[in-house]
DNA sequence: CATATGTCCTGAGAGC
DNA sequence: TGCTCTCAGGACATAT
Protein backbone atom coordinates (compact mmCIF):
# COMPACT_ATOMS: atom_id res chain seq x y z
CA UNK A 1 0.00 0.00 0.00
CA UNK A 2 2.31 2.38 -0.91
CA UNK A 3 1.40 5.99 0.58
CA UNK A 4 3.81 9.64 1.15
CA UNK A 5 7.04 7.35 2.03
CA UNK A 6 7.13 4.55 0.05
CA UNK A 7 6.40 6.43 -3.27
CA UNK A 8 8.81 9.75 -2.31
CA UNK A 9 11.32 6.76 -1.37
CA UNK A 10 11.13 5.08 -5.02
CA UNK A 11 10.58 8.65 -6.49
CA UNK A 12 14.08 8.98 -5.12
CA UNK A 13 15.14 5.89 -6.21
CA UNK A 14 14.12 6.34 -10.13
CA UNK A 15 15.65 9.48 -9.71
CA UNK A 16 18.90 7.83 -11.44
CA UNK A 17 17.43 7.72 -14.81
CA UNK A 18 17.24 11.78 -15.32
CA UNK A 19 18.94 12.78 -18.77
CA UNK A 20 18.47 9.20 -19.60
CA UNK A 21 16.58 8.50 -23.57
CA UNK A 22 13.45 6.23 -24.11
CA UNK A 23 14.38 3.78 -26.41
CA UNK A 24 11.28 1.55 -26.11
CA UNK A 25 7.96 0.91 -23.75
CA UNK A 26 6.90 -2.37 -24.09
CA UNK A 27 3.70 -3.71 -22.38
CA UNK A 28 4.25 -7.38 -21.96
CA UNK A 29 0.57 -9.48 -22.43
CA UNK A 30 -0.49 -12.24 -19.85
CA UNK A 31 -3.07 -14.23 -18.18
CA UNK A 32 -3.61 -10.66 -15.51
CA UNK A 33 -5.71 -8.55 -16.24
CA UNK A 34 -4.32 -5.60 -18.08
CA UNK A 35 -3.85 -2.34 -15.98
CA UNK A 36 -4.82 1.16 -17.16
CA UNK A 37 -2.38 2.52 -19.40
CA UNK A 38 -3.30 6.08 -20.75
CA UNK A 39 -2.89 7.19 -23.84
CA UNK A 40 -2.64 3.95 -25.56
CA UNK A 41 0.67 1.95 -26.22
CA UNK A 42 1.09 2.97 -30.00
CA UNK A 43 0.37 6.82 -29.15
CA UNK A 44 1.96 6.12 -25.56
CA UNK A 45 5.28 5.18 -27.93
CA UNK A 46 4.64 8.14 -30.69
CA UNK A 47 5.20 10.67 -28.36
CA UNK A 48 7.73 9.31 -25.62
CA UNK A 49 10.45 7.65 -27.80
CA UNK A 50 13.26 9.44 -28.43
CA UNK A 51 12.66 12.01 -25.90
CA UNK A 52 14.55 12.81 -22.98
CA UNK A 53 13.61 11.78 -19.09
CA UNK A 54 13.72 15.01 -16.83
CA UNK A 55 13.32 15.18 -12.82
CA UNK A 56 11.71 12.63 -10.72
CA UNK A 57 8.34 14.09 -8.81
CA UNK A 58 5.49 12.92 -6.67
CA UNK A 59 2.26 14.22 -6.13
CA UNK A 60 0.50 12.83 -3.56
CA UNK A 61 1.11 8.88 -4.56
CA UNK A 62 1.94 9.06 -7.51
CA UNK A 63 5.20 8.91 -8.78
CA UNK A 64 6.31 11.63 -11.55
CA UNK A 65 8.78 12.09 -14.42
CA UNK A 66 8.87 14.49 -16.50
CA UNK A 67 9.21 13.82 -20.22
CA UNK A 68 10.85 16.32 -21.88
CA UNK A 69 8.48 18.07 -24.81
CA UNK A 70 5.89 15.12 -24.39
CA UNK A 71 4.51 15.64 -20.56
CA UNK A 72 4.53 14.49 -17.53
CA UNK A 73 4.54 10.46 -17.15
CA UNK A 74 2.69 9.26 -14.24
CA UNK A 75 2.91 5.79 -12.20
CA UNK A 76 -0.17 5.27 -9.63
CA UNK A 77 0.71 2.57 -7.58
CA UNK A 78 -2.44 2.00 -5.70
CA UNK A 79 -2.09 -1.08 -3.61
CA UNK A 80 0.63 -3.16 -5.52
CA UNK A 81 2.01 -1.03 -7.80
CA UNK A 82 6.34 -0.48 -8.12
CA UNK A 83 8.40 2.03 -10.09
CA UNK A 84 11.84 0.31 -10.27
CA UNK A 85 15.09 0.62 -11.95
CA UNK A 86 15.80 -3.20 -10.68
CA UNK A 87 15.03 -6.81 -10.94
CA UNK A 88 11.08 -7.16 -10.16
CA UNK A 89 9.94 -9.06 -7.60
CA UNK A 90 8.72 -11.55 -9.93
CA UNK A 91 8.09 -11.70 -13.98
CA UNK A 92 4.95 -12.16 -14.90
CA UNK A 93 3.66 -8.87 -12.36
CA UNK A 94 5.71 -6.27 -14.66
CA UNK A 95 3.14 -4.07 -16.46
CA UNK A 96 5.53 -1.94 -18.63
CA UNK A 97 8.87 -1.95 -19.94
CA UNK A 98 10.94 1.62 -20.39
CA UNK A 99 14.11 0.89 -22.34
CA UNK A 100 16.72 3.75 -21.85
CA UNK A 101 19.87 4.71 -23.67
CA UNK A 102 22.52 7.17 -22.22
CA UNK A 103 21.36 6.11 -18.84
CA UNK A 104 23.01 4.33 -15.53
CA UNK A 105 20.19 1.96 -15.93
CA UNK A 106 18.90 -0.15 -19.06
CA UNK A 107 15.86 -0.42 -18.22
CA UNK A 108 12.60 1.13 -15.90
CA UNK A 109 9.49 -0.80 -14.55
CA UNK A 110 6.13 -0.91 -13.54
CA UNK A 111 5.22 -3.54 -11.62
CA UNK A 112 2.33 -4.25 -10.03
CA UNK A 113 0.72 -7.61 -8.54
CA UNK A 114 -2.63 -6.37 -8.29
CA UNK A 115 -2.79 -4.26 -11.17
CA UNK A 116 -5.47 -1.52 -9.98
CA UNK A 117 -2.60 1.17 -10.65
CA UNK A 118 -2.34 2.82 -14.10
CA UNK A 119 0.91 4.29 -16.01
CA UNK A 120 -0.35 7.60 -17.49
CA UNK A 121 0.92 10.39 -19.81
CA UNK A 122 -0.88 13.71 -19.08
CA UNK A 123 -0.16 17.51 -20.79
CA UNK A 124 0.54 20.35 -18.16
CA UNK A 125 -3.26 21.13 -18.88
CA UNK A 126 -4.24 17.63 -18.00
CA UNK A 127 -2.64 17.50 -14.38
CA UNK A 128 -3.68 20.91 -13.63
CA UNK A 129 -6.89 19.16 -14.19
CA UNK A 130 -6.93 16.21 -13.00
CA UNK A 131 -4.42 16.83 -9.89
CA UNK A 132 -3.95 20.45 -8.76
CA UNK A 133 -7.97 21.22 -8.36
CA UNK A 134 -8.70 18.18 -6.72
CA UNK A 135 -6.02 17.15 -3.93
CA UNK A 136 -5.01 19.10 -1.18
CA UNK A 137 -1.67 20.36 -0.21
CA UNK A 138 0.83 17.75 0.50
CA UNK A 139 0.84 16.10 4.02
CA UNK A 140 4.55 17.23 4.02
CA UNK A 141 3.73 20.60 3.80
CA UNK A 142 0.77 20.93 6.07
CA UNK A 143 0.01 22.95 8.96
CA UNK A 144 -1.65 23.08 11.99
CA UNK A 145 -3.81 26.00 10.57
CA UNK A 146 -4.50 24.27 7.63
CA UNK A 147 -5.55 21.36 9.06
CA UNK A 148 -8.36 23.60 10.97
CA UNK A 149 -9.48 25.12 7.80
CA UNK A 150 -9.57 21.69 5.86
CA UNK A 151 -11.26 19.64 8.38
CA UNK A 152 -12.19 21.39 11.53
CA UNK A 153 -16.01 21.52 10.47
CA UNK A 154 -15.94 17.77 9.18
CA UNK A 155 -18.65 15.98 10.67
CA UNK A 156 -16.23 12.86 9.80
CA UNK A 157 -14.14 11.04 11.94
CA UNK A 158 -10.45 12.41 12.27
CA UNK A 159 -8.70 9.31 10.80
CA UNK A 160 -11.47 8.45 8.45
CA UNK A 161 -10.84 12.81 7.66
CA UNK A 162 -7.20 12.15 7.21
CA UNK A 163 -7.28 9.38 4.06
CA UNK A 164 -9.25 11.92 2.09
CA UNK A 165 -6.73 13.13 -0.64
CA UNK A 166 -8.60 16.64 -1.22
CA UNK A 167 -7.70 17.59 2.17
CA UNK A 168 -4.20 16.69 2.00
CA UNK A 169 -2.10 14.46 -0.14
CA UNK A 170 -0.46 11.34 0.72
CA UNK A 171 -1.41 10.13 3.80
CA UNK A 172 -3.29 6.51 3.72
CA UNK A 173 -4.45 3.97 5.94
CA UNK A 174 -1.08 2.83 7.68
CA UNK A 175 0.04 5.94 8.31
CA UNK A 176 -3.31 7.35 9.51
CA UNK A 177 -3.37 5.04 12.17
CA UNK A 178 0.57 6.01 13.29
CA UNK A 179 -0.27 9.23 13.45
CA UNK A 180 -3.37 9.67 15.50
CA UNK A 181 -1.44 7.35 18.06
CA UNK A 182 1.98 9.73 18.00
CA UNK A 183 -0.92 12.61 18.47
CA UNK A 184 -2.43 10.86 21.06
CA UNK A 185 -5.41 11.59 19.55
CA UNK A 186 -8.58 9.02 19.32
CA UNK A 187 -9.69 7.77 15.75
CA UNK A 188 -13.50 7.62 16.50
CA UNK A 189 -13.50 11.64 17.36
CA UNK A 190 -15.09 13.72 14.71
CA UNK A 191 -12.84 16.77 13.15
CA UNK A 192 -15.00 19.06 14.56
CA UNK A 193 -14.83 17.88 17.85
CA UNK A 194 -11.21 18.65 17.96
CA UNK A 195 -9.81 21.84 19.39
CA UNK A 196 -6.29 23.91 17.91
CA UNK A 197 -4.31 22.30 20.10
CA UNK A 198 -5.36 18.83 18.49
CA UNK A 199 -4.34 20.31 15.55
CA UNK A 200 -0.95 21.11 16.13
CA UNK A 201 -0.87 17.77 17.73
CA UNK A 202 -1.80 15.96 14.64
CA UNK A 203 -0.05 18.75 12.28
CA UNK A 204 3.37 17.88 13.87
CA UNK A 205 2.62 13.72 14.38
CA UNK A 206 2.27 14.33 10.31
CA UNK A 207 5.55 15.29 9.97
CA UNK A 208 7.16 13.14 12.66
CA UNK A 209 5.83 9.79 11.90
CA UNK A 210 5.98 10.91 7.65
CA UNK A 211 9.96 11.94 7.65
CA UNK A 212 11.08 8.76 10.24
CA UNK A 213 9.39 6.64 7.59
CA UNK A 214 10.87 8.25 4.60
CA UNK A 215 14.16 8.20 6.38
CA UNK A 216 13.93 4.49 6.89
CA UNK A 217 12.70 4.26 3.09
CA UNK A 218 8.63 2.86 3.70
CA UNK A 219 6.87 0.18 5.63
CA UNK A 220 7.20 -3.30 4.09
CA UNK A 221 4.07 -5.73 5.51
CA UNK A 222 4.67 -9.31 5.87
CA UNK A 223 2.84 -9.96 2.17
CA UNK A 224 6.35 -8.34 0.91
CA UNK A 225 4.67 -5.89 -1.84
CA UNK A 226 6.44 -2.57 -1.15
CA UNK A 227 9.82 -2.22 -2.31
CA UNK A 228 11.70 0.50 -2.99
CA UNK A 229 13.02 1.33 -6.51
CA UNK A 230 16.33 -0.41 -5.97
CA UNK A 231 13.83 -3.95 -4.90
CA UNK A 232 14.82 -2.70 -1.39
CA UNK A 233 12.74 -3.72 1.88
CA UNK A 234 11.57 -0.80 3.74
CA UNK A 235 12.33 0.00 7.41
CA UNK A 236 9.80 1.45 8.91
CA UNK A 237 7.19 -1.68 10.27
CA UNK A 238 9.87 -2.47 12.81
CA UNK A 239 8.95 0.88 14.35
CA UNK A 240 5.07 0.81 13.81
CA UNK A 241 3.32 1.71 16.88
CA UNK A 242 -0.10 0.23 16.34
CA UNK A 243 -0.82 -0.54 12.88
CA UNK A 244 -1.12 -4.51 12.21
CA UNK A 245 -0.63 -5.00 16.10
CA UNK A 246 -3.76 -5.23 17.41
CA UNK A 247 -3.63 -7.17 20.83
CA UNK A 248 -0.20 -6.91 21.21
CA UNK A 249 0.97 -4.12 24.13
CA UNK A 250 1.57 -0.69 23.19
CA UNK A 251 4.31 0.79 22.99
CA UNK A 252 3.72 3.92 25.12
CA UNK A 253 1.66 2.16 27.43
CA UNK A 254 1.25 -1.64 27.55
CA UNK A 255 -2.15 -1.74 27.11
CA UNK A 256 -3.41 -4.16 24.24
CA UNK A 257 -3.88 -2.42 20.83
CA UNK A 258 -7.29 -2.65 19.30
CA UNK A 259 -8.23 -3.45 16.04
CA UNK A 260 -11.62 -1.33 14.63
CA UNK A 261 -13.13 -0.79 11.73
CA UNK A 262 -13.85 2.55 9.92
CA UNK A 263 -15.52 3.32 6.19
CA UNK A 264 -14.51 -0.55 5.31
CA UNK A 265 -10.83 -0.10 6.59
CA UNK A 266 -8.53 -1.28 9.63
CA UNK A 267 -8.12 0.93 12.58
CA UNK A 268 -5.23 0.33 15.20
CA UNK A 269 -4.90 2.74 17.99
CA UNK A 270 -4.51 2.26 22.02
CA UNK A 271 -7.60 3.15 23.79
CA UNK A 272 -5.69 4.46 26.60
CA UNK A 273 -3.17 6.77 24.61
CA UNK A 274 -5.83 8.16 22.21
CA UNK A 275 -8.23 10.41 23.73
C1' DC B 1 -22.77 20.79 -0.88
C1' DA B 2 -20.88 16.74 2.46
C1' DT B 3 -20.65 12.14 3.42
C1' DA B 4 -21.24 7.10 2.65
C1' DT B 5 -20.96 2.94 -0.02
C1' DG B 6 -19.68 -0.25 -3.85
C1' DT B 7 -16.20 -1.58 -7.19
C1' DC B 8 -11.95 -2.92 -9.30
C1' DC B 9 -7.87 -6.70 -8.66
C1' DT B 10 -4.66 -10.76 -7.06
C1' DG B 11 -2.59 -13.66 -3.75
C1' DA B 12 -2.07 -14.92 1.09
C1' DG B 13 -3.95 -17.22 4.68
C1' DA B 14 -7.77 -19.45 7.25
C1' DG B 15 -10.80 -23.15 7.78
C1' DC B 16 -12.44 -27.60 6.70
C1' DT C 1 -3.48 -32.19 0.42
C1' DG C 2 -6.55 -29.10 -2.03
C1' DC C 3 -10.57 -26.77 -2.15
C1' DT C 4 -13.44 -22.46 -1.02
C1' DC C 5 -13.83 -18.32 1.28
C1' DT C 6 -12.41 -13.81 3.22
C1' DC C 7 -9.58 -10.03 3.40
C1' DA C 8 -6.17 -6.26 2.27
C1' DG C 9 -7.12 -0.69 0.65
C1' DG C 10 -5.86 3.09 -3.28
C1' DA C 11 -9.01 6.10 -6.05
C1' DC C 12 -13.11 6.82 -8.25
C1' DA C 13 -18.16 6.27 -9.54
C1' DT C 14 -22.45 6.33 -7.76
C1' DA C 15 -25.84 6.83 -4.00
C1' DT C 16 -27.83 9.19 -0.06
Amino acid sequence: MPELPEVETMRRGVAVVAGGRIASIEAPRGRLRPIAIEPRLALLRRRCLGRVIGRAGRIGKRVTLEVEGAGLLIFEPRMTGLVLVADPPSREHVRLRIGLVKCPVEELLYWDRRGLGSVRLLTADEVAARFDAKLGPDALAMTAELWGERLGRSRRAVKVALLDQRAAAGIGNLYASEILHLAGVDPRRTCAGLSAKHWRRIDQAVRDVLSEAIRLEGSTLSDGAYRSALNAAGGYQNRHRVYDRAGLPCSTCGRAVVRIVQAQRSTFFCPRCQR
